[in-house]
DNA sequence: GTTCACACCCACACACCAC
DNA sequence: GGTGGTGTGTGGGTGTGAA
C-alpha cells in the first residue's frame, strides 16, 4: 500500500525509484501537455528523465516538439501519454509511431519514422496527405467549436476519425493493446472501484487520461454546431466487413465521460442503451460490456453527485472530480440486514401477540388506551393468551405466523434503516424471510456467528414465472431498431445503418448543451472566450443574445397571465397527458411553481432523461408529453412554464401564436422558406429561435 | 487458442396496483 | 389498510461467433 493514496498528480514511490535509475531517455525532447488530468505527474516523469516541458502549445510542426494529449485536436504531432509512461516504465525511448494520435478533424496525418534505436527519435514528420505543413485546418476546428460538451463532440470526432482516417484504427489498436498489456502487468485493479483497498498502482497513474470535460473547459471539443448527429450517422459507412465494429478511442472516451457524469447509473443497462443512441455502431449490450470489461479500469474519477444523483459544481461552477464512487440504484441485502429484519419482525409479532415489550418485559396495555388501540390490539393478539404467562422473547418462536404486519411497520423501519426503501424491506420480508422462515434464519445466522463463520444473506427464494419476450437487461439491436424514427429523413450518404436521435431522447447531448449554454453559461462562455480568444463564440453569443432579448420582451405579454385565474385542473389536462400526481396539485400556481423550480435546476447534457423523469415524478407530466413539448420549444427550457401557462389559459395544446412554441404550421412554413412565411416566423419567434429551429430540422429532431 | 463485440440470462431490489 | 400479484430494470454475470 502506497503512502501517496488518492494522488493523481504525483509519481508513485516505486515509480520514482525507478526513475532515479534513468539517465534522461527524454533528453532533447519537448512536450506540451494539453490535458489537465495527471499533467503534473507526466511533467515530473518528463523532467526527471531529461525532457523539457513546454508551457505553450507549439504553433507549428517542429522537430523534438510534441503535444501530449489523449486526443489530437491541434493537428500537430500529438502523442498519447502512454508513450511517456511506457518509455519510463521500460527505461527505454520507445518507438513513438504507435503512440502518435491521428488528428480528429480530418487534418493532416503524420507519419513518424524512428531512427537509430539507441538515439533520439528521428523526427521526420511528414504529412501523409501530401506534405502540407500548414496547420490552417486547426483553425477550422476552432471555427466550428462552440460550447459543446466534449462527450458529444467525441462521438462526432469518432466518426470523423473513422471516416477520414480509416488507417488510423491500426495505430489505435496498437495503443489500446499497449494499454491492455499495462493493465495486465499491474493487475488491472481500479482503486476507484474499491476505495478501501487502494494502492497506488502505476496503472492508476498512467492509465489513459481524457481531457477535461467541464463545460467551462470545452476548448478541447471539436464538433461543429449541429453536426454531431450527422457525423454519427455517416460513421457507419466505415464499418468493417464483418458485422462488428471496434470501439474507437473516442467512443471509449465518450462512454467514460457519460459514465463519469452519471456515476450512480454506471451499472445499469439503460444508461448504456442511452449511450448507444449516440454511438450507432454499437448496441447497449456491447457498450455496457465494453465498459464493464475494459473501460471501468480507466474510469479513474467520476463527477460528484448529490443524494439525488444530480451533478454538483464547485464555486467556479465546474464539476467536482472524485474517486469515490456513489452508490448504485439498488443495494444487495446483507446477512446482517436480513438478521436484523428477522429479529425486528419477530419482536413486532411478540408485541402484537402478548402486548409485552420484548426488550423490557413491560406490558404495553394501558388503562387509558384509545378505543382504536384496543380494537387493533384485539385483532393482533392471541385470544388464548393469559396475561403474565407469556414466554420470554428468547423462548418465543414465530412458527408459521405471517402477519398481520402494518405498512406503518415498514414505513418506520425504512426510515430507521434507510439503506433500503420501505417497499424493498417489505418485499424482502415477503419474498425471502417468509419463504426461508423467520425462526430458521435467526437460528441459522446465530449458529454461524457462534461458530465464527460468516453467515450469508438469504438467496434463491424468488420463483417467479419467466416473463415473455426478451430477458431483462438485454439491449440488443432489435431493441435499438424500436427507437428508429419511421419518418426520419434518409440522407443519401447514410447507409442501411442510418440512425436517428429518437424522440424520447429529444434533448440530446448537443441540443441540451446548446440550451444549457443559452440559459446559464453565457457568463462562462464569455470568460472562456477571454481565456481562449482564438475560439470564436460570436455566433452562439449573438444567437443567445437574440433569444434572450426576445424572451425578455415577451415576458410582459405571455408570462404575466395570472395563474390564479386559471381553474385547476385546467380543461385540457387529460390523463393521457398527465399522471395522477398532476391532479394532486391544488392550484395552477402551485403546479407552475414546481415547473419553474425544475427548469431552474442544473441538468447536465447527459441528464436529459433525468429532466424528463423529474417532470414526470414531481409534476405528473407524462414523459411523452414533456418530450413533445420540448420538441415544440426546440428544447428551450425557459419557455416551458410559458407553454403550460398559455395552454391552460387558452385551452390549446399546443398554444398558438406564442413565441418560442413551434407548431406544425410553423415548421411547415420554415421548411417552405418563402419570404412571406419567413417574415411571419421572424415576427413570431425572432431570428435567433429560427436559427435554432433550423438545427432541429437539420438533425431530424422535429 | 485467444480476443473482442455482442447477445442473452436471471435473481432480485424496488415499485405499484387491485382486491 | 393489509396482502398478494406483478411490472420494471438493476446488477452481475455467461454464451457465442467472428476475426
Amino acid at each position: 500500500m502506497s503512502e501517496s493514496q488518492n494522488d493523481f498528480e504525483t509519481a508513485p514511490d516505486h515509480f520514482s525509484e525507478e526513475l532515479k535509475s534513468h539517465h534522461g531517455i527524454f533528453h532533447g525532447l519537448k512536450f506540451y501537455f494539453a490535458d489537465d488530468v495527471n499533467k503534473d505527474f507526466y511533467k515530473s516523469v518528463v523532467v526527471k528523465l531529461g525532457g523539457a516541458v513546454l508551457e505553450e502549445a507549439p504553433k507549428d510542426v517542429k522537430p523534438d516538439h510534441y503535444i501530449v494529449s489523449h486526443v489530437n485536436t491541434f493537428d500537430l504531432p500529438t502523442v498519447d501519454p502512454l508513450f511517456l509512461s511506457n518509455s519510463a516504465e521500460q527505461n527505454t525511448l520507445l518507438n513513438i509511431g504507435p503512440f502518435i494520435l491521428p488528428p480528429v478533424n480530418g487534418g493532416p496525418q503524420y507519419e513518424v519514422d524512428v531512427g537509430e534505436s539507441d538515439s533520439r527519435i528521428d523526427r521526420r514528420i511528414t504529412h501523409a496527405n501530401g506534405g502540407h505543413d500548414d496547420v490552417d485546418s486547426a483553425a477550422d476546428v476552432r471555427q466550428s467549436l462552440a460550447h459543446h460538451d466534449v462527450a458529444s463532440a467525441a462521438v462526432a470526432a469518432a466518426a470523423a476519425v473513422s471516416l477520414t482516417h480509416p488507417e488510423s484504427s491500426h495505430a489505435r489498436q496498437e495503443v489500446k493493446q499497449i494499454g491492455r498489456q499495462k493493465n495486465a502487468t499491474y493487475g488491472g485493479h481500479q482503486k476507484i472501484e474499491d476505495p478501501s483497498q487502494r494502492d497506488t498502482t502505476l496503472e492508476q497513474e498512467t492509465s489513459l487520461i481524457q481531457h477535461d470535460n467541464n463545460p467551462g473547459n470545452s476548448n478541447s471539443g471539436f464538433a461543429a454546431v449541429g453536426e454531431a448527429p450527422k457525423a454519427v450517422l455517416t460513421s457507419s459507412s466505415n464499418l468493417p466487413p464483418h458485422n462488428k465494429s471496434s470501439f474507437t478511442e473516442e467512443e471509449d472516451e465518450f462512454i467514460l465521460d457519460v459514465v463519469r457524469k452519471n456515476p450512480t447509473r454506471r451499472t445499469t443497462h439503460t444508461l448504456f442503451d442511452e449511450i448507444s443512441h449516440y454511438v450507432p455502431n454499437h448496441t447497449g449490450n456491447s457498450i455496457r460490456h465494453r465498459y464493464r470489461v475494459y473501460l471501468s479500469k480507466r474510469l479513474n474519477y467520476v463527477y460528484k453527485v448529490d443524494e439525488n444523483g444530480k451533478l454538483m459544481r464547485d464555486e467556479k461552477g465546474e464539476f467536482i472530480k472524485t474517486d469515490i464512487l456513489p452508490q448504485g440504484l439498488k443495494r444487495k441485502f446483507t446477512a446482517d440486514e436480513d438478521y436484523q429484519l428477522a429479529v425486528n419482525i419477530k419482536k413486532q409479532f411478540y408485541k402484537d401477540i402478548y402486548q409485552v415489550d420484548p426488550d423490557t418485559g413491560e406490558s404495553l396495555i394501558r388503562d387509558d388506551d384509545e378505543p382504536s388501540t384496543v380494537a387493533k390490539r384485539k385483532m393482533v393478539m392471541d385470544p388464548t393468551f393469559i396475561p403474565g404467562k407469556e414466554p420470554g422473547f428468547d423462548e418465543y418462536s414465530v412458527c408459521d405466523r405471517r402477519g398481520p404486519l402494518s405498512r406503518e411497520f415498514f414505513k418506520t423501519y425504512g426510515e430507521k434503516h434507510p439503506s433500503h426503501t420501505e417497499n424493498a424491506w417489505r418485499d424482502r420480508f415477503r419474498k425471502f424471510l417468509l419463504n426461508y422462515g423467520i425462526d430458521e434464519y435467526i437460528s441459522y445466522y446465530e449458529t454461524e456467528r457462534a461458530n465464527n463463520r460468516i453467515p450469508e444473506p438469504m438467496k434463491n427464494m424468488t420463483n417467479r414465472v419467466k416473463r415473455p419476450g426478451p430477458a431483462p437487461g438485454n439491449y440488443n439491436n432489435a431493441k435499438k431498431v424500436k427507437f428508429m424514427s419511421p419518418t426520419a429523413h434518409q440522407p443519401s450518404s447514410a447507409s442501411a445503418n442510418h440512425y436517428t436521435i429518437p424522440q424520447d431522447d429529444l434533448l440530446d447531448e448537443e441540443t441540451l448543451s446548446f440550451i444549457t449554454g443559452l440559459k446559464r453559461d453565457l457568463s462562462r462562455m464569455e470568460s472562456q472566450q477571454s481565456q481562449s480568444p482564438d475560439v470564436p463564440f460570436e455566433y452562439t453569443q449573438e444567437l443567445a443574445e437574440s433569444i434572450r432579448n426576445n424572451f425578455t420582451m415577451e415576458e410582459t405579454q405571455f408570462d404575466n397571465i395570472n395563474p390564479d385565474e386559471i381553474p385547476f385542473p385546467p380543461q385540457i389536462a387529460t390523463t393521457d397527458l398527465f399522471m395522477p400526481e398532476f391532479f394532486h396539485f391544488a392550484t395552477t400556481r402551485e403546479f407552475l411553481n414546481k415547473v419553474h423550480e425544475i427548469v431552474n435546476r442544473t441538468y447536465h447534457t447527459s441528464q436529459a432523461e433525468k429532466l424528463v423523469e423529474d417532470l414526470r415524478d414531481e409534476c405528473g407530466i407524462r414523459k411523452a408529453f414533456s418530450t413533445s413539448i420540448l420538441t415544440a420549444l426546440s428544447g428551450d427550457l425557459m419557455v416551458l412554464p410559458r407553454y403550460f401557462l398559455c395552454a391552460f389559459r387558452y385551452s390549446a395544446n399546443p398554444p398558438m401564436n406564442v413565441p418560442g412554441i413551434w407548431t406544425k404550421e410553423d415548421d411547415e412554413m420554415l421548411k417552405n422558406g418563402s419570404d412571406d412565411d419567413m417574415k411571419l416566423l421572424i415576427k413570431k419567434h425572432g431570428t435567433g429561435r429560427i436559427d435554432m429551429r433550423k438545427r432541429f430540422h437539420q438533425n431530424d429532431l422535429v
